[in-house]
DNA sequence: GATACCCATGAAGCAGTGCTTCACGCTCAA
DNA sequence: TTGAGCGTGAAGCACTGCTTCATGGGTATC
């Protein structure tokens, strides 16, 4: 393969007319460039440039070849400045990857925030599950995901780097009709002789429950198993019984129930930006993680 | 500037799908490509692949570098195929410079040969005189040129490097009704009381026969002055002399005069091929070179 | 579920190469 | 004649790109 370095010093002698100014422009000494041409005409296998006693002039060959490095170099330009357009954040794609329950809470303000500033990035916005979230993490597919754990199930993935962005606590939802509905505060203890309405599949916020309702010194009544909060609000509405959830869940609840603090004693969920522990870091991804670390911010000061 | 090796590798490592691939498929070690490619990353500024558990994947900026290079592979491929061409001798161009006279004895021969032996090149073929040669050949506008020069006074020319093509000896024009024209062959001294025809502006066939002349014991009278060859002719078929010729100057001579041969005591003229002395030169030039030899070796053995 | 293979990566070391400095020869212009 | 501009060459130095050897994670195979 011919040497592209020595192309280009080729273009720039044909360009210039003489070694010496090439060199002086590519901040070479005239000695370099002469003995790296000279290299270029033993691997081109003819003479490339005619010494004159002023000067130089290409060979047909070197005409030739010369063209062609300049296409070359063109195309290095281009490349490199799509480089710098992905690094400038003027092209490029995000793919991120989030849970239903923050995805209704944080998303509007992400998205619509990050197309104000980066109006030539790409957002891919996916919303599935824990274990798919870290998935789609590991072999790229999304580069930053949003995740969430509790303090006895710390997340901890190789090669995966968190920062937290949120606390979300667990909030009580009741009915509008229910006794507590005029409170904004309980405690679990309170609660003891209520029906439960829990997350179906083993869903975390269940644990929540258990592990509050003994902390508190009693068994939950389990009255309904729920697909998802909305489903869980519902069933509230009606009466069925009462609630946890994290309080990004319910920040637009239904009108028929009310949303109780609970204080610090019950478990608060925990958010978290994660992404892959490369030493490079893609320049939109990065974009990404400071707007969702801001954002996240404002959102928690100002709930 | 990006490093183009490194980009070759990136688009190998991508069309495969993984280092170690590519790496076989371009003769290095697979720690030699990961080493490379971690350095690429470090120029562009941010990751190119995403590893996975079996090889790698690009991405976005990877594979805008990949197409990129694959682009610049390209033309780096038709650069070299084009040197090819030209080292093939099925492109490019052949300039000669010629005098006159051995440009109509040998160039009819030359040109129609080169013609069907390299159909794909060019020929540029320039008639001027001698010191003009020198200098096309010294710019570089001429390849190759062809010189004449007689003993005492050798063509040296620095960095001008000469083979000896033809010797061409010196002929004697007399009229057809001469009284030598029945022969086939004369000498010098036959000739003391002859009037002479030459050629004007201190042509060195002047000196040939100042030479000779003085050589064979007489002083030339001289009759006419002619600007060419044809001219000279013209005035020896009309009787007003006789001249000497270097035989290739007469080789279709006017139907009016003879040509005689003249022995070796009369000076011949040397023709020369000489192109600058390169350490490489272009592969035309090294074609059009040997038909020349071919040629006038011909010549030489057919008269 | 244990094992062997595939793949990427890292450290160490070696050879080639690309550069600089210094010196020289040549040509052209003052 | 001299000096400036240009190309070239030898010597030497530092870098870099490669190899070898070793490691660790992940997958497929039995």
């Amino acid at each position: 393969m011919l040497d592209v370095r020595r192309l280009a010093l080729l273009a720039a002698v044909v360009d210039t007319g003489s070694m010496t100014a090439a060199a002086e422009q590519l901040g070479y000494t005239a000695s370099a460039v002469s003995q790296q041409l000279r290299r270029l005409e033993v691997e081109a296998g003819q003479p490339l440039l005619h010494r004159q006693a002023r000067g130089v002039r290409p060979t047909e060959a070197g005409a030739v070849l010369a063209g062609h490095a300049r296409q070359i170099l063109r195309r290095l330009s281009a490349a490199e400045a799509d480089l710098a357009e992905l690094a400038g954040l003027r092209r490029g794609t995000i793919a991120l990857g989030v849970f239903p329950t923050v995805a209704s809470a944080l998303l509007p303000e992400v998205v619509s925030r990050f197309r104000r500033q980066y109006p030539d990035l790409r957002l891919d916005v996916r919303s599935t599950r824990f274990d798919e979230l870290v998935e789609l993490l590991e072999n790229g597919t999304v580069g930053i995901a949003l995740l969430w754990d509790y303090a006895w199930n710390r997340v901890d993935v190789e090669d995966i780097s968190l920062t937290p962005l949120l606390d979300d606590p667990t909030v009580l939802i009741v009915a509008a009709d229910h006794r507590l509905a005029r409170k904004r505060f309980t405690t679990m203890s309170e609660l003891a002789d209520e029906d439960w309405i829990v997350r179906a599949h083993d869903h975390p916020v269940a644990e929540v429950l258990e592990r509050s309702c003994r902390a508190a010194g009693f068994t939950p009544k389990i009255a309904f198993e729920a697909n998802d909060y909305q489903e869980a609000q519902a069933m509230v509405s009606v009466g069925l019984g009462v609630a946890l959830a994290p309080r990004t869940a319910v920040r637009n609840p239904n009108p028929d129930v009310r949303v109780l603090a609970l204080g610090t004693d019950v478990p608060a969920r925990r958010v978290l930006l994660a992404h892959r522990q490369d030493r490079l870091r893609a320049p939109a991804e990065l974009a990404m993680h400071q707007l969702l670390v801001d954002v996240a911010r404002e959102y928690q000061t100002r709930v």
